[in-house]
DNA sequence: TAAAAATACTCCATAGGTATTTTAT
DNA sequence: ATAAAATACCTATGGAGTATTTTTA
């Protein structure tokens, strides 16, 4: 089971949709319900009742949601604590353009779901968490997209050339 | 992150070996040794130091083992009391010779990691979460094992008939 | 030099995406 | 009729396996 289906299924408790969730999550409606399915499966149970509405917590669902939402708490915690202990943070900068800056880049930067990078987003910095990780990014990013490579400094000017 | 990741870590740390925790997990030794490099990936951190003897932890894994170890303990009495509150479960019984449902079968089930399948095992029975994961196994297993197909009564002869 | 872990590769299952259909309100 | 979720289909990543190499006690 993964840890992100279950921040994916709380996120769609709050909002009571799947596709507001879906949004919030950065991945399709599609991809979300296969995944709400998917945790339904392994845990043998329903936990939505779904309508065109949106959707409502069965019963087993409610119990899932104010537990592992503690769970996921704590476990959340421990991760943060885990990044804090290792002093050593990577940083790409991006520079923009203010308008893409504070419009486009933190939902690009925070759908762009890199298990290296940290989603937490400042300024206009990517935090990533080991030296290997950032080459790795780099190399994949420049074979995939030239424009990428110059992240480091180069100034974009519109959201499309993130990625 | 993958909460069986996070099962095989705690279990490579009792038994301070990959080797030996990949043999109790049912997985190979190089698959094991990839899924906590991931894990130490998605953490931005090592978890363990390496050695010819074995593996031990770091300060960092000493405090993912001693908190994860009770966030897993938490969330896997939720598993089970959602699991008790579905009070409808199916059951594959399996034939077989003693020997067999004794000393192989326990373990080739345990290894048989399908994820609508309830891990545990008593007498010569798989308890399975809902029909239609029921008829998912059983229409795949006809397909890829033919000899699969009898287990609802068929006895077997050696361990390996089972899969 | 032995055993423990890492690496190289192959294969398949699964997760995600887009396009489309179904279904209640 | 509309909006939400489900389904179908495709692609690509990741996880598992086997065979092999590296490493150090």
């Amino acid at each position: 089971m993964k840890t992100e289906s279950l921040e994916a299924f709380l996120q769609t408790v709050e909002l009571r949709s799947l596709t507001k969730a879906s949004e919030v999550l950065h991945i399709s409606q599609p991809a979300l319900s296969k995944q709400i399915r998917n945790l339904e499966d392994e845990l043998g149970t329903q936990l939505f009742i779904r309508s065109t509405t949106g959707v409502t917590l069965t019963a087993t669902g409610t119990i899932l949601f104010e537990r592992s939402k503690r769970i996921m708490e704590e476990f959340n915690t421990l991760r943060r604590e885990i990044a804090l202990q290792e002093g050593t943070r990577l940083q790409l900068t991006i520079g923009s353009w203010p308008s893409v800056a504070t419009v486009y880049l933190p939902t690009r930067i925070a759908g762009h779901k890199q298990k290296d990078v940290l989603l937490e987003y400042g300024g206009n910095r990517i935090c990533l968490q080991r030296e290997e990780a950032a080459d790795r990014i780099r190399n994949r990013a420049r074979a995939e997209h030239p424009r990428f490579h110059s992240v480091q400094s180069r100034h974009l000017d519109t959201a499309e050339d993130l990625y």
